[in-house]
DNA sequence: ACCTGTCAACTAACATGTTAGCACAAGGAG
DNA sequence: CTCCTTGTGCTAACATGTTAGTTGACAGGT
């Protein structure tokens, strides 16, 4: 049975109604609480959450352009599947943009954004020392949105972050497998050293190849 | 007074209301038939295309996602202002992408590909001889397109074109402008050898510089 | 003349009632 | 036994009523 009997609060976030539901469902799903062709009742997540259709509607709307849920017209709404063609595409994608910031960043950075790298490489490897995987996924994550940010495109980050979802949502099933951190440090390590150096060559190649490791 | 008399027909679409009035909407802003600033009234729209509030309010929001449009809540719904920061970030990001694209179709083209390709270019050819300008633009448009899809992705050619929509507005005010159709056939010429002869960093430079005129 | 507090009008956001299209199962004809 | 039909139950999509928040103008005080 694949029911939600779990929590699903929308407490604790600001904005809309339709906003916060929109952002729990999208956890949700991300962090695979949803499970993949589980069936949306709008009803129920309705009387679970003690609203009205309307917001729902609205953030299942969203999800449905985001391509986190299929919606087919008049009949159901359940949570997309994966697809490798899709995984691929969106890979693509997110390497395209991520390069193109990483070259733009090593040209015209300032002291100050590389201190800011360097310091969370540093942070990087004594999480790993400790043997914290979990937060040095999490200050990997970083590491790239802090290259993203440096660009000076606010949207940027937002793009990236959106067009990579469905490859959020399938990390979180290769999470352990996710293989030698040690490695990923290094790759982390050259692309710092391409920035530093302000070699766009350089950092386009070490971003490029580090990517494509998945 | 800015007040929308023209038709905004959405007859002649197919699938569900709220995506035909998304879809009239959209075409509205981007051929600059709604100007920056105006207001969009719900009733009003409402009244206009004899349907009710659900459908609109959905296209409105999506629209705002898009950020063709800007919503305050509680208050107006308005036609959303250029700037040139977000114009420039478009930039960026269709420049990462096509960039992207262009390397992976030159890498790995069919002759098929090239074949429809060379069509296209020997097209603008014949079309600037003529002087429709008109007619060269689209073909030039559908250059683009037809590398974007030759990554095989097809999400990759929709992705592009959601992240540049403000650009494609901004095309209409500066269309006079346009300057120098010669110069465009010879970059796109440049671009089709790159892409001919397999030389991935050709058509990394050739597409960068061709997407740096404007 | 200028600032300020109040109030009325308008709007998006939300709730709820209604419609129409799809899926699936049961039943009947070939 | 198979295939088509029909009918029921369910859902998203749409229409409409209700609520709450914002804007702007006007009145009154400074």
């Amino acid at each position: 049975m694949l029911n939600s009997i779990q929590a699903l609060d929308i407490v604790g976030l600001d904005g809309p109604l339709g906003q916060r539901i929109y952002t729990a469902l999208r956890n949700s799903i991300l962090d695979m609480s949803f499970e993949p062709g589980m069936l949306l009742r709008k009803g129920a997540l309705c009387e679970q959450l003690g609203v009205s259709r309307s917001p729902v509607a609205e953030a299942l709307g969203r999800l449905s352009s985001d391509g986190l849920v299929d919606i087919i017209p008049q009949s159901t709404t359940r949570v997309s599947q994966f697809s490798m063609a899709v995984l691929r595409e969106e890979s693509f994608l997110r390497e395209a943009v991520e390069v193109a910031a990483v070259v733009r960043v090593a040209q015209e950075r300032t002291d100050g954004q590389l201190k800011g790298l360097t310091r969370n490489i540093r942070l990087q490897g004594l999480l790993l020392e400790d043997d914290d995987i979990q937060g040095f996924l999490e200050a990997d994550l970083e590491f790239h949105e802090l290259i993203l940010a440096f660009t000076g495109f606010p949207k940027v980050a937002l793009a990236a972050g959106q067009m990579s979802l469905q490859l959020r949502r399938a990390r979180m099933l290769l999470l352990p497998e996710q293989g030698r951190p040690a490695e990923t440090m290094i790759q982390h390590h050259t692309i710092l050293n391409a920035i530093q150096k302000q070699d766009a060559e350089a950092a386009r190649m070490a971003m490029s190849f580090h990517l494509r490791q998945l």
